[in-house]
DNA sequence: ACCCTAAAGTTGCTTGATGCAACCGAGTGT
DNA sequence: ACACTCGGTTGCATCAAGCAACTTTAGGGT
């Protein structure tokens, strides 16, 4: 990004500033789903290597990701979200369901649900069955009649 | 963009196709507060003037705006806000409040309001004060304590 | 010993999107 | 006649993204 600032009074433009560049989103969105290692988001997203390596240390060093050790020598790391990550999940679940339903033609590829009761999670991040207000722990991903490949019911770790 | 696709059966990957280059979510976010001309959006956000004119007409073939003369000879137009781009409001909601609750220092830039009842408007599009879920045309923003210039109480038409 | 595989990157080169400034065309103001 | 406005378009330079090859530290097979 040639200037990577906005330099605008307004908390739209700082989001995107850390947001907004190509693949940074997906990045998180795929960790939301249980991808946490290098390798399974690069063949997940298709990404080039190295910039896959760039947002990654800059979403570490946003706050939002974590880089934790799951084995020495070699070492090896996974990326986890933070609170200031998980706080991301209402913007992920408002832009899923734009594209939902301006988007998708042949119905939701992915369907969220509320752990407790099951329930569809709506766009605003509510149950639809229960009408608790959720968070990112609250809710897990399941594959939808747009059909989706690759979303286990996966809970986003922490 | 190199590849603008990034194929996958996905809602928020399919919503970045359209929304997730840059400039184009700020492009939007000025069209919400009233700015519905090429040079007021142009001046606003210092973003180059080509890069704005490709923005704007991917985003009228996209049907998130809508190009209106609002005068003849010379033909001059303003943007506005279909009715899929009006309900993006939840995505720039859920976005502004988590800019506002991570990055903003000095307190909200920016505060929306529930116009019937003047309450101030949640991360999820609630208001605080009477419990409503909101749409866009049910808020306007005015400037918060971070000190926002240029935020007059809009109204995004339609 | 030797080769293959794996994870998590790094390096170098090419391609394409962005930034900048200048220009254009139709009409208005003085 | 001249400058000015709005809404762009054009040309060129720069920087980020894409791609493939390479590296490091290990384990497994023969």
């Amino acid at each position: 990004m040639l200037r990577r600032e906005y330099d605008q009074a307004c908390s739209v433009a700082r989001s995107l500033e850390v947001l907004g560049e190509r693949w940074t989103l997906l990045v998180i969105r795929d960790v939301f789903n249980g991808k946490r290692r290098f390798d399974a988001i690069q063949q997940d997203l298709g990404i080039a290597r190295n910039v896959l390596a760039a947002r990654l240390t800059r979403l570490v060093d946003a706050g939002i990701l974590e880089k934790r050790p799951y084995q020495q020598r070699p070492t090896r790391h996974e990326y986890f979200l933070t609170e200031k990550g998980l706080d991301l999940w209402p913007v992920i679940v408002a832009m899923m369901d734009w594209g939902d339903r301006h988007l998708a033609e042949t119905g939701p590829p992915v369907v969220i649900h509320h752990k407790d009761c099951g329930g569809v999670v709506d766009g605003r991040g509510y149950c639809r069955r229960c009408g608790e207000r959720l968070n990112a722990r609250d809710a897990y991903a399941e594959p939808g009649p747009g059909g989706a490949a690759g979303y286990p019911s996966s809970t986003p770790g922490a």
